[in-house]
DNA sequence: TAGGCCATCTGGTCCT
DNA sequence: AGGACCAGATGGCCTA
């Protein structure tokens, strides 16, 4: 009520005013300031609510003597209607100063505490999906994925299956910005646009509609953006993921299935964490780990366990099952460079897509192995693509 | 330049 | 009484 009324009145500057006078102020003009402010306080302010009111308890010797004069001109004025608003009092130094010192302890214990919650923020920031040291989340954005992450890690354990990742980056991203959703889809190799413009049909289709992960209704379409706003974002995230140590979840849940992964470069657990226990464990910030981490969809589409899911995703429009763009799902330098030959995309990746999981991968080794030696049949510029895919998906 | 985000200050309220 | 918590106000910084 009484905010309002400031509001309102815009009695705040002068309450300001009121608060903080400077220290060197004297007492003359104390008491001119004091009136200003009391003229308008009293408009508004009901008894004691002042914490100037509140400081009897520290007054002493001088104060003592205004507290008397003070009350006998309550009785006189008892006779009068009686007025709103704190008694008057004046302003002496000794007042002001202690109001001063215990404002200024306020204040400290306020940044303490801000800065407390704002560390507790960034430890919320470590665990969830994405985190950037370089690029962090806004706090409303944090609790906003935090939220999804606990709906969506309840929603497993109650199903007890391997959601879709679609549908995982989706619950994930409910009423996030577009910037955080494209920041989350990056995060797990996605295309924001892909999942945001599907979502009303395809969900159905593959979810159904007692899906532990039925598609929502998301305030954000990608189409307000312009391709290459789309396009870029995502190639910027991507590169974010490779440059700052990106994280994505999805697999540190599901954890790698693979016999093909049996490299201790996989090993590492990724962001965040899902301990036994249930509780989650900090990840270090900038640690080597991390930055293998962000190629982690490639890791997931190619396990053979997941070829039903997350295959099609790594491999393009022709082993798509959701729409996703194999464009998407190329590293950043390639897209960054050919972002504007998808058709040489689909053939590539159709190509790759005939690949059995284990040539697919002894193809990636090769190219990693002997890169420069390659022949690609279907041109020096494929190959330089291929190549560069190979060592993404290697490195 | 507008808008978003943030840190800080501030006064009010509640609790111990 | 003092501290914790809260919400409003304000100004700075950054970005599209």
């Amino acid at each position: 009520m009484l905010t309002r009324l400031f509001s309102e009145t815009s009695l705040i500057p002068e309450v300001q005013k009121f608060a903080s006078w400077p220290d060197d102020c004297d007492e003359e003009d104390l008491s001119d300031k004091d009136e200003t402010s009391e003229k308008s306080l009293q408009e508004v302010h009901t008894e004691g609510s002042l914490s100037e009111s509140k400081d009897d308890g520290d007054i002493g010797g001088e104060d003592d003597e205004e507290e008397e004069e003070e009350e006998g001109t309550e009785e006189a004025e008892g006779e009068r209607p009686k007025k709103r608003g704190p008694k008057k009092r004046k302003m002496t130094k000794a007042r002001m100063e202690r109001s001063k010192v215990r404002r200024q302890k306020a204040n400290a214990r306020e940044r303490n505490r801000m800065h407390d919650l704002n560390s507790a923020l960034d430890n919320l920031r470590k665990v969830v999906p994405c985190y950037s040291k370089t690029q962090k989340l806004s706090k409303i954005e944090t609790l906003r994925l935090a939220k999804n992450y606990i709906w969506a890690l309840s929603e497993i354990l109650r199903s007890g299956k391997r959601p879709d990742l679609v549908a995982y980056v989706q619950t994930l991203c409910k009423g996030l910005s577009q910037p955080t959703t494209n920041l989350v889809a990056g995060c797990l190799q996605l295309n924001s646009r892909n999942f945001l413009t599907e979502q009303g049909q395809e969900a159905g289709r593959y979810h159904g509609p007692n899906s532990s992960f039925a598609m929502h209704p998301y305030t954000y379409q990608c189409s307000r953006l312009s391709g290459s706003q789309c396009q870029s974002s995502s190639m910027a995230n991507t590169h974010a993921l490779r440059s700052h140590g990106y994280c994505a979840t999805y697999e540190s849940l599901y954890g790698n299935t693979s016999p093909d992964y049996n490299s201790s470069e996989y090993d590492a657990p990724l962001s965040p964490p899902l301990c036994v226990n249930g509780n989650f464990a900090l990840k270090q910030d900038s640690s080597p780990d991390n930055d293998k981490n962000y190629h982690y969809s490639m890791h997931y589409s190619a396990l053979p366990s997941s070829r039903a899911a997350g295959h099609s995703l790594l491999f393009g429009s022709s082993g798509m099952r959701s729409g996703v763009h194999s464009e998407n799902l190329l590293p950043y330098d390639i897209m960054h460079v050919h972002h504007d030959r998808a058709p040489m995309y689909e053939e590539l990746n159709a190509f790759f897509h005939k690949l059995s999981p284990q040539l697919f991968f002894s193809t990636c080794a090769m190219c990693a192995t002997k890169y420069g030696n390659i022949e690609w049949k279907t041109g020096e510029e494929r190959g330089l693509v291929a190549r560069s895919w190979c060592r993404h998906v290697l490195q």
